[in-house]
DNA sequence: CTTGACCTTCCCATGATGGGAAGCCCTATT
DNA sequence: AATAGGGCTTCCCATCATGGGAAGGTCAAG
């Protein structure tokens, strides 16, 4: 097999299979003759596994770990839990920062016009006039309307 | 002002300032005899203008375009409210992405006795194992398909 | 006049990926 | 056989926003 196919039966672009390779995340592929790499079905199973590692948010330095867990065969199951479990604060951690992106900005959405005409709420904000409701839309009082 | 009190006073680092000045995002500062850059009250407002942009997670584009919406006092509030609104569909688009890997990684994480054995449903299901659960949690791939 | 804290520019690194050029190799069609 | 095409190789560059650090100029205080 060579690299183009490994891409398509994994899923993972060509590019991506070379810098995998380069990085060190998989062992350097054989090459016939012509120097071309040369695939079989399980280096395309480590390259099927990357990319469902990535595609949970995984980092290619998680992924690598997760990778070597996988690779052997007398691993704890509570290592691959702790990459996990961290994994999964990490993201929570961003989610809520995000959400917290998503409620400051729907209120000062909320609280503008959104018309012809130039007084923005939205601007106010980030020009410091917190008039509106800066830093974290308070959550009590303030219930400010303006049009 | 010097660099770095414009910096304390904006909460922007001095590198920063001088990058957003490279790539035009803020005109160029004047310069003092020694060549050193100097700053009043109206770009230390502007300085955190950005500062605030970026931390409700404006790329440095939509940052421009809030920044010139700003400095546009003929601006239609509308405008200011489509980035912003066009801004919370792309941090939702990314929260609900980040929330369907949590979902998948707290299902596997559960099933996953976390001890000294090695056998371990997380491991399993990035090998494509699907044997969890009947794949219920993430009909393999939890990217958000965009078209 | 030295020391140290500034400032300047310039280059490099991050993480993960894509784009593209230059050149080699193989296969199929003329 | 010659040529066209597609695939492979390596190498360099770009992204996005930020930080690190070197080499050297400048200024104020001791």
């Amino acid at each position: 097999m060579n690299i183009g196919e490994a891409s398509t039966a994994s899923g993972v672009s060509a590019k991506m299979i070379r810098y995998y390779e380069e990085i060190g995340l998989v062992t350097p592929a054989a090459r016939t003759g012509n120097n071309y790499r040369v695939y079989g079905e399980a280096e395309v199973h480590v390259l099927r596994f990357i990319k469902r590692a990535r595609s949970l948010g995984f980092s290619l330095e998680e992924t690598e770990t997760l990778l070597k867990l996988w690779q052997d065969k007398s691993r704890e199951s509570s290592a691959v839990k702790d990459v996990a479990t961290a994994h999964i604060a990490d993201l929570e951690r961003r989610i809520a920062e995000m959400q917290g992106m998503v409620k400051t900005l729907s209120h000062l959405a909320h609280c503008c016009g959104g018309n012809h005409r130039p007084d923005c709420p939205i601007l106010d904000d980030l020009a410091g006039d917190s008039s509106v409701a800066g830093e974290s839309v308070s959550p009590s009082g303030s219930e400010i309307q303006m049009t």
